[in-house]
DNA sequence: AAAGAGCCTTGACTTTTGTCAAGTAAAGGA
DNA sequence: TCCTTTACTTGACAAAAGTCAAGGCTCTTT
């Protein structure tokens, strides 16, 4: 495969957002490529454990992941769902080097591009667009985050719920109901019922 | 007033901050000083309205403000608290120029240090470092939010609050019980009898 | 000093959501 | 293919938090 036609193929989707955010040429995205690691993962594999360092930003180019938490009583709490365009990584643990909190694990078997710790600095030192990238990247996680803690707050539990699947209709396909019941603060029976509910109305 | 001095003295809270995330030298100073906007607040005026272009991010050198959404209901969502040393917007409205979702007003006399749309995008061209600060800035933003996200999904409202008060036992001094309610996602009533139950605990 | 507004508390009651337990269906491994 | 595990549902009951209403306290403002 020559290199110009291996440059259009791989990590694509990770470029084609990369370049939504801010254009590169095709020199600095060579630059890029250079530094980053690609990573398959199967069903139900770990890319994190609670307690390790978290040593990547995960970018999805296939599958899907979810960030969770399990607490004292063995319950699992879902932070945070990754499909293909998005990204996923314990942010803290990755920018301190402190031990995770959350667990993260592939839902479906996934590929990755992964943005490790090294290149990340590379990255920061030699690239000015990267930190462009990377602001904005972490931008529109902190609106979104703000968007869903104030649903949490304000809205009922079949109002979040349609507004989950309104907002992401292909994670709501996807995943497993009791994760997505975990992700809005609901217990699987609770989301069932409320699920029942609606389909009563109509 | 000479010109060291009154460096050393406006905006004294501001540069310190901004010097813990990126060591500025006395001429940078100088140059973002040139851009920033200094503002007093009275108590309850406001510093955006819902429904306006949000102009600013807020830096706060004194007093207390919040951030909250009016529903249907006319009930207040307090969706963020600022004192001293901290910051507040909408960042979603500065950002894309859309109308505000929130309002943000004073909780006391405040003084701030406002960057306006125009100084942001002045510094973001010609000063890397202010890149820096405000991606480590978001950054933090993000970490707090997700941590504030992950406790209201899986703590009971005491532990919430008992959580609260030892993250910010600053602002649960100064701000009226009910916001506070409101940013834990509990009526007063119920913040109320917790808090009652803690004392007749002990 | 009086009036009003806002804040906090308390009680009685309702609604929402969680817990526990059981059962069925579907998916995946040996 | 069988067997185990996992996911989802449903019912009965319990706990948590919300609603409505009233009263008292404190702070402004006049």
């Amino acid at each position: 495969m020559d290199r110009l036609l291996s440059l259009a193929t791989m990590y694509e989707l990770f470029f084609q957002k990369f370049n939504e955010k801010v254009p590169l040429t095709p020199e600095e995205q060579e630059q890029i490529k250079a530094y980053l690691t690609p990573k398959k993962l199967r069903k139900r594999q770990y890319l994190l454990q609670e307690g390790d360092i978290c040593k990547s930003i995960a970018f999805v180019e296939k599958g899907a992941l979810r960030a969770y938490t399990v607490d004292e009583n063995m319950n699992e709490h879902v932070i945070q769902f990754a499909i293909e365009g998005w990204t996923i990584s314990d942010l803290f643990s990755y920018l301190t080097a402190e031990p995770a909190t959350y667990n993260i694990d592939a839902l479906e078997d996934a590929e990755l591009v992964l943005i490790t710790r090294s290149a990340h600095e590379e990255f920061l030192k030699n690239l000015p667009k990267y930190e462009t990238y990377i602001r904005l990247l972490i931008t529109g996680a902190y609106i979104a985050l703000q968007r869903r803690l104030t649903s949490n707050l304000s809205l009922l539990a079949e109002e979040r719920y349609t507004s989950f699947t309104e907002t992401y209709p292909d994670i709501a396909q996807r995943v497993p109901q009791h994760m997505i019941a975990s992700y809005m603060g609901l217990t699987p029976e609770t989301l069932s019922r409320v699920r029942k509910k609606m389909a009563d109305r109509r």
